[in-house]
DNA sequence: AAAAAATACGAACGATCGTGCTATTATTAT
DNA sequence: ATAATAATAGCACGATCGTTCGTATTTTTT
């Protein structure tokens, strides 16, 4: 397989250390890869293994069962989500300039793997319906991502940059939903100004619920 | 298997003829079940021919490929959605009225079916990256409603009913993500008010949008 | 450097996948 | 009723699935 110690993996929060670990990384890293596009069902371990130019059992020794290498892929997006979009976004002071922050840097990151899609949103049709370990990690992961939204949403409120009567929920559900539509349009469909009408959208929303004063 | 001729097969235009036929429309009709469920990928001969109580071989050589079967399925389930939905609603006069019928009749039977699951928005996720003749017929199938739903929105506007600087396609935007976003509140996430918060974001869509004379 | 432990490989397993073939039914047409 | 036709079952194929196991190799520890 190809030198290990000269592959940087993306994200990794400390140099892993030994060349087990090091390898596992790798492996959730195309692991994700694939995921993004053929989904968590389409991730086989022979698929894994020949992009690895590893063997099978070599890959399926880090892992166990595929159910664990499906579980290390949504954990592993939900860390590079929370450091990209989660954690920048709280250097903002409490209001609308984080809500904001967290929505553009969602954005963005949304807009940047429109080319492979994101697994919290495939990942949930996919397992709507098969119960089990991993439907509970996806849900667990999305519901904590919303319960941050509606969290800046409700200090926004609090501050006073938003309406005292706005309901976080439903801003919550059309703001969730946008970004859905923006995945299905643009990846499916194929429209290249969804983009624009997906943030447009966005900015609606949140300029129906912004306070009359300054 | 069943006694075919008691079986009455949902939504049959024409009562079929030969036996053929007939027990074609049951097998179709079972696999849009599973693939409610599993979806479209997780549909499988073997699996199908075993809820029909039919060997593997006896359903196949209805459709000669595993293609041909979904295939099979998308039409069935783009017939359905147009007697249900489209059909009925091209019975209002155009403008508001009409639009909202087609909504009214959309979100019905999209709560209908929040515990199987729509193959339009399942099959958008299962195969944005997957080419070929099924998802050619997903995305036709779908910009089908897209366009039948804008056409009513730009007839809403020629009527009056709605305001003349509306965005018909942000209005398609905002509608279709909210279904979306019920589909995964609903089926993943299991929020059992996301139909009251959809139905009123949707509401307040259109009103944003409504002329401002009686 | 030697011993211990971790890691990767190769081969094989049972199961299931889609898909052919052939024979045997069941349905239609004459 | 008989002949022609269509529909279904049975069996087997190559491929791929997840998984296990024994062995060889590498890495780490002593």
């Amino acid at each position: 397989m190809t030198d290990l110690t000269s592959v940087t993996v993306a994200q990794s929060v400390v140099p892993a250390r030994s060349k087990g670990a090091l390898t596992k990384a790798v492996i959730v890293d195309q692991a994700l890869k694939i995921a993004s596009h053929q989904g968590l069902e389409g991730l086989t371990v022979g698929l894994l293994a020949e992009a690895l130019a590893m063997s099978k059992s070599g890959v399926f020794a880090h892992f166990g069962s595929r159910e664990e290498l499906q579980l290390a892929v949504v954990r592993e997006y939900y860390r590079r989500f929370e450091a990209q979009v989660f954690q920048p976004a709280l250097q903002e002071p409490k209001g609308l300039a984080r809500l904001q922050k967290m929505i553009n840097l969602w954005m963005q990151t949304s807009i940047q793997e429109l080319s492979a899609g994101c697994i919290f949103i495939s990942g949930a049709v996919e397992f709507d319906d098969r119960p089990g370990p991993v439907r509970d990690e996806l849900v667990r992961s999305v519901q904590t991502w919303r319960a941050a939204l509606k969290r800046a949403i409700e200090q926004a409120v609090e501050v006073g940059d938003l309406k005292k009567d706005c309901a976080p929920e439903a801003m919550l559900f059309q703001i969730y939903s946008y970004v859905q539509g923006l995945h299905h349009d643009a990846r499916f469909l194929q429209i290249s100004r969804s983009v624009d009408i997906a943030a447009q959208s966005i900015q609606q929303t949140i300029d129906q619920n912004r306070s009359l004063r300054a």
